[in-house]
RNA sequence: UGUCCUAUGGUGUAAUGGUAACACUGCAGAUUUUGAUUCUGCCUUUCUAGGUUCGAAUCCUAGUAGGACAA
């Protein structure tokens, strides 16, 4: 009997050729469009860009001969999403919405919509792979980084469960980008020179200070710098003391001095150099510290600026999340990995110490702008272990 | 109301008689399913008024502004 599958299209060639392979597959494959918000006020681009997504979407499906529906989610996206990432800028911390996005709306809500269609399965157009170990219990689900080492997309899905990966199918993870782009020309696909999409999924290019603006009142304060030399900057690497190398830098006005102003420290974010609107310098300005309660940026000239790295990042318990809870480090104990905390950046060398109040990572070497609120994600080699909340 | 110094794009500087450059900022585009980063391109300049000179940001005079010294 065929296995039904409920495929997430976007309106890209991506998920538009997951549609195709899975049909190809011998799969019983329904197209759903997710429509998470319809707020064209805050977007760049003047066309309505989930119209014609959710076109494109539709076209694909009549294409492939399946089954076609649009769902609405923008309710729970607003909840779930719009009102995290509002709340994560205002207490200074820099939200990661697309990872929440996979959690809370694409294998949630929409997971859960699709398994009262009577599916199998949900799918997606991510580039990452889904491994299977047998071992004496259950079946292990094991995340995987999708083949294009370029495209890599498994650290949006860093915060899934195991139960969530169950139902999970990602058709094109073996598969590289201009592969996809060709199985998509060859089989007549509407989309298949249709541009990539970027920025917040689902929201489309937006300029986030705008964005932001809806929400949070601008307020004018104090830009400082820190210079280099500052000795806050002496904890991010030594390795005498767990909780000191994590912590972020203690960064307070009287360590610099006043350079410009902003606009609301909560518009900015660690590592960010533009926006700043400050010249002069022989280097560039960096934001290297925010502090929203008195509303203060700090700032480091130029990009090997001290106050830019740390060796180590704490996640507190409540935010750390085993996709492999067969493999959780036990209170005491330490493992190494490879981790990232961004989005296509090379995997790095860590140690991860499991602590009572939580974990901490130590890198081998400094990392550029780590930064609260956004994840830290750690794997074995290709497989995504487990990720977290940077605090 | 005494003397001296300085005055270049939004900012910091370079060019000392030959027709203005570099960095930073800003803007645009590329890259990127977060925020960022990165890359490429672009805009804008000689305080004012006279004078010397074939020719002045560069020399001279006055004015204006800022700074230093000057009780």
């Amino acid at each position: 009997m065929k296995k039904r599958v409920v495929v997430g299209l976007s309106g890209g060639v991506d998920s538009s050729v997951a549609a195709y392979l899975l049909k190809e597959q011998g799969y019983e494959v329904i197209g759903m469009f997710m429509k998470n918000w319809h707020d064209d006020t805050v977007t760049i681009s003047n066309e309505c860009p989930w119209l014609d997504d959710s076109n494109d979407a539709m076209i694909v499906a009549q294409q492939l001969g399946i089954p076609f529906q649009t769902i609405d989610l923008s309710v729970e996206y607003k909840d779930r999403i719009v009102d995290y990432m509002f709340a994560e800028y205002k207490s200074g911390r820099t939200p990661n919405p697309d990872v929440l996005c996979n959690r809370e709306i694409k294998f949630d809500v929409f997971l859960d919509a699709a398994l009262k269609l009577g599916a199998d399965f949900v799918a997606t157009g991510h580039y990452c792979r889904k491994g299977v170990l047998q071992n004496g219990g259950g079946p292990i689900f094991q995340l995987l980084a999708g083949k294009d080492p370029n495209k890599d997309q498994s650290y949006f899905l860093c915060q899934l469960s195991q139960s969530q990966l169950s139902k999970a199918l990602f058709p094109i993870g073996e598969l590289l980008k201009p592969e996809v782009r060709a199985i998509a020309k060859k089989a007549g696909l509407d989309t298949a020179e249709k541009k990539d999409s970027q920025g917040l999924c689902f929201i489309g290019k937006v300029h986030l200070p705008d964005f932001l603006q809806q929400r949070l009142e601008p307020k004018k304060g104090k830009v400082i710098e820190i210079p280099l030399d500052s000795a806050v900057f002496s904890n991010g690497f030594t390795d005498r003391d767990l909780v000191d190398i994590s912590a972020p830098y203690h960064l307070t006005p009287e360590l610099g001095d006043i350079v410009g102003e902003h606009t609301g420290a909560h518009y900015y974010t660690i590592g960010q150099r533009r926006g700043l609107n400050i010249g002069g310098h022989e280097k560039p300005l960096f934001v290297i510290g925010t502090d929203t309660e008195k509303n203060i940026i700090y700032t480091g000239s130029g990009d090997d600026h001290p106050g830019l790295y740390r060796k180590g990042l704490f996640i507190p318990n409540e935010d750390e999340h085993w996709v492999r809870p067969d493999l959780r480090i036990a209170i005491g104990g330490s493992k190494n990995y490879l981790a990232r905390i961004r989005y296509r950046q090379p995997l790095e060398k860590c140690t991860l110490y499991k602590k009572e109040e939580g974990l901490y990572i130590i890198f081998d070497r400094p990392q550029r702008g780590i930064t609260p609120g956004q994840f830290a994600a750690w794997y074995d080699d290709e497989e995504l272990i487990g990720s977290g909340v940077i605090s």
